[in-house]
DNA sequence: CACATCTATATCAAAATGATATACCTGATT
DNA sequence: AATCAGGTATATCATTTTGATATAGATGTG
């Protein structure tokens, strides 16, 4: 199993549905696929160049005249056919890394007030998030009935309201057990 | 806010512990923490060279007769230095890569069984990993009653756990969600 | 005694990260 | 009218990480 490069696909799956930009492509992954892949211009660009030269997308100056000049890409047939391919075979990649564990995993060597606090901007950071997707799951439930359309956005959604909740209650489950060991042992 | 190579503070974090050939390292991580974070031996290995320059650890040749030669690393008092440091700031990187989801996502272009398909051996997978989560678990508690040595490891066990249960939830609503809309288009 | 598996170290090309550079546009503030 | 912050847009680069491969002796087993 060779090494893929999976910015390919995410660029040619945004580029299946519509055409954009390397700026474009960036914001639409940050709005639709972040809570389970980041992507960045580092990829974004060089990999569109790599596209184009394979004959895989297509590249046009947009003609409007207001705002800075862009480029705009346009998947192929050929495009269309390596995306279905890819698709079609089972998936390799899947990792987390969260160095908040690491940090705690370590975290005999400091004061047991830092992971603490470290879990209180977790539990922050992810409150947030979880308000966010709420958010879409609403918006997306509301058209949901009339088209199937967004049916796969909406599966994704639910998987990351189930991760940040999940986040959510661990962090909870983990003051309570540092404050209670806290206690024990007199801090 | 520099590029921060983590797999320094895993590795110095682990020699802290005790001291460990690169091959123990990668034992130990695959054990202990691969479930938020995996390092693999082209991370250990040059690591490992760079810290020796650096003095945070110092190497030497086993002596044991029997088996492969092994080099056995120390972390030195400037590595614990450094560790401590680290431990000290805020955690920067948090990331997700999980391609089922982008296959999903993009899912509308290939037979909705394949996408059932994919949830299956996603949760078959994740059952194994949620055994093995709960078998830590239950070793973990048994002794953490008498120390409380333990008790930063088993808070990342239960991260694992959490994180596990959600996955498995998420699959049975979106295998329930994706057998539904079959069934009204009639596929 | 052949074979698979485990221990152990090491290297490398490709991919991803994360930061920076450049520059123009837009709208708000002084 | 000038300034400035923030948004749009493309691009590049050093460092880090990934994932695979190479090598080789030790150990167990059928």
């Amino acid at each position: 199993m060779a090494k893929e490069n999976t910015s390919v696909y995410i660029i040619l799956g945004l580029l299946n549905h519509e055409d954009l930009s390397g700026y474009d492509i960036k914001k639409r992954a940050d709005f639709m696929i972040s809570s389970f892949w980041e992507i960045g211009y580092g990829q974004i660009y060089p990999t569109l160049s790599k596209l184009e030269q394979e004959g895989l997308v297509t590249k046009r100056v947009s003609e409007e005249t207001k705002g800075p000049e862009r480029n705009l890409y346009s998947i192929t047939e050929a495009g269309r056919e390596v995306l279905i391919q890819w698709l079609k075979l089972p998936e390799q990649k899947e990792y987390t890394k969260y160095e908040i564990l690491l940090k705690l995993f370590f975290g005999q060597l400091v004061p047991r007030e830092d992971s603490a606090k470290r879990i209180d901007a977790f539990k922050a950071r992810h409150t947030e998030n979880l308000k966010m997707i709420e958010m879409f799951k609403g918006n997306l439930e509301r058209v949901l009935g009339k088209e199937q359309d967004h049916l796969f956005f909406y599966i994704t959604v639910l998987f990351g309201e189930r991760i940040y909740k999940a986040y959510l209650d661990w962090a909870d489950e983990a003051l309570k057990l540092l404050g209670d060991a806290g206690e024990q042992s007199g801090e």
